[in-house]
DNA sequence: CATGAATGAGTGTTCATTCAT
DNA sequence: AATGAATGAACACTCATTCAT
């Protein structure tokens, strides 16, 4: 009984791994070429299998996209949870957002391209009403943010709200198309840096 | 005599009006739709003809985006060597250049949209090896003005030169992809804010 | 009214004439591409006008095969015809269809090899059944001069008659795809040598 | 491991026999109904299978025919090669040839149908240059067999050479248009009747 | 007579997907 | 788990043909 379960755990993770191992290769691939313009077959040969197989493990090409990006989305929002539960001011509450964005993009940075080039195209089907449903709640939430910061005297009230929110939101995430884990900068200083430039601006200081 | 010419020029005149109407869909449905998942028949129909009908006006597909993405770029550094041949200060050179890309934004939305979404998958055929020619440029000619700016006192010199580019050329271009002519903001006033934002920063000036 | 008769002549003539232009034109592309092979466009194009003006003057693409082909065949019958009733021995009756062969070729090399590379194809169409009834025909009248030239001791009995039938019309005929007409050699000299070659052979005569 | 062995050529050897398969069927359907005018389709259903499906054993219409001529003229070149090589008298030579045409037209009729209605135009892709390299060094080596035959006083040297050369290639090889694999007459048969006309011509002898 | 814009059926080809092995 | 042959719908593109001008 004791060995059965240890079979059954055991093949139920090496498939868990599989599949996880196949993701980051399919993830990889559509983030390079595109998710419409990747074949299956393309991913298959990357992963060092034939097109079919892929088949054994998913359901469609369409499947591996909505895990990719659903896997990602989830720890996106859970760790912005996180955040929004410490109850820190608007300021420090707007600093953790942008650290835990990039700390996400380096964790994830193909999921974050294929969402920022496909999740239009994609939103259409009923099966990726998510990510509509993600962006809303992702504006609103910074919208709130912003809102907070310019009553609490920390963010200034001459520009446009939402403006700004799209201002922060594309510097911030287009990032994921260049940013290259282990490359130069870390995601930590290209956060400290971004947060710098978008709080502080790139004019020199008059003081300086 | 006249007649002729005006009719010779009546008839090149209108296949270029026709030819630019037709890109002019294209565009529109390249950039909703993205180029590769955009079928010649939708393009077509948007257009009011059947696919087969296109083929009289270009040779393909391909020549379709070609023209689309060769006019925008051709008139974007049309108009950043006039502001370049200026000779203004590098402060009053960047801020040029912003309101430009702007101005293109506005003029070439959808061509800016497709260049984005597009240009790394195109770059790959000879055919669109201008494309990467272009960024190049591009980046050579921010990187300078940049420098210039910092050597003149008008930037900040503690920030990594290349990460400020991309946070640049990201926040501006990225713009496009939300920008609505005729929208409640000018392309005008977006370019004002915009450019507040990437010198002074979002933070409450301290004095104030 | 004379002017008038005059002028409905010429028009009619100018007609024919321009039919006449417009089917030489598309026999020598249709030779040279292959029926099929060739678009409308190019038999326009290689006559200097526009795709779409061609059905000012036929009904269609098939319509000028039709026309070139039975032009050819209609004149091919007459002269066998014309030889057949001089009612000549059987070698000189040979000779003589050899002889008109190889003007016809002269006369319609275009016709002559569209007709050879198309007739199977095109015999399929209703339209075109007279192209099998005038191979049926050839080789009636082939068999029937060779077996009276057999009876009449004018040719060797040791041979499979049919086999020779096929000898002599291959090639003959085959000759029209690289005859040109002001070559080197004229049609004449090619029918005289090859007359000699099909009667005599090539081998040097033990006597000589 | 003999299993393991077998298995593996078993794979391999299927997949070599399929192909040949498909290449038998796809040559008589090009033969019979013209390359340009056949469809991917119509060769399919010949097979037994769907269009779509013969693009997984090749990469295009254009590599299939390419297969089917390549393969016969290889054989055909190696054929005439032994008998090149055997050094026999320019009759002997000559004799030998024919046969070993004949041999080939029996094993590749649909190539050689192919070969003589399509070359001229497959061979102005540079894909198909080997199609003129052929004919070129196939008109030199009958032209050289010839001219020995002269000197040697076998042929007749009161023809004009190049005119015999185009009378035996197209003889022959038109043969392949209406030879039938197991018809009344065999290869040899016909090779025979076909050498008998050509050396001796089919005029009844004087002294029979 | 000729143009040029459009049609629509059909072509070669691609590709997600299936399934027996 | 993976293979490999096959499917079939969809695609970019071609081309004979039409017709208002």
């Amino acid at each position: 009984m004791c060995a059965r379960r240890r079979d059954a755990e055991g093949t139920a993770t090496a498939r868990a791994e599989r599949r996880a191992e196949l993701l980051a290769v399919a993830a990889e691939v559509f983030a390079s070429r595109g998710y419409s313009s990747t074949t299956v077959r393309e991913v298959a040969e990357a992963a060092g299998i034939l097109g079919g197989s892929l088949y054994y493990h998913f359901d469609s090409k369409e499947a591996m996209v909505d895990e990719i990006l659903s896997t990602f989305l989830d720890d996106l929002w859970d760790s912005y949870e996180r955040v929004l539960g410490a109850e820190l001011g608007a300021r420090d509450t707007f600093a953790a957002l942008i650290a835990e964005s990039f700390r996400c993009i380096d964790l994830y940075r193909p999921a974050v391209v294929i969402y920022q080039h496909e999740s239009r195209h994609l939103g259409a089907h009923p099966r990726f009403a998510y990510l509509g449903d993600s962006q809303r709640r992702f504006e609103e939430m910074w919208i709130s943010v912003l809102d907070r910061g310019i009553r609490e005297g920390a963010f200034r009230a001459d520009l446009d709200k939402v403006l700004i929110y799209r201002f922060i939101r594309d510097t911030v995430w287009v990032s994921a198309s260049w940013y290259q884990s282990g490359g130069r900068l870390s995601a930590d200083e290209i956060a400290k840096q971004y947060l710098a430039m978008i709080l502080e601006g790139i004019q020199a200081s008059p003081g300086t």
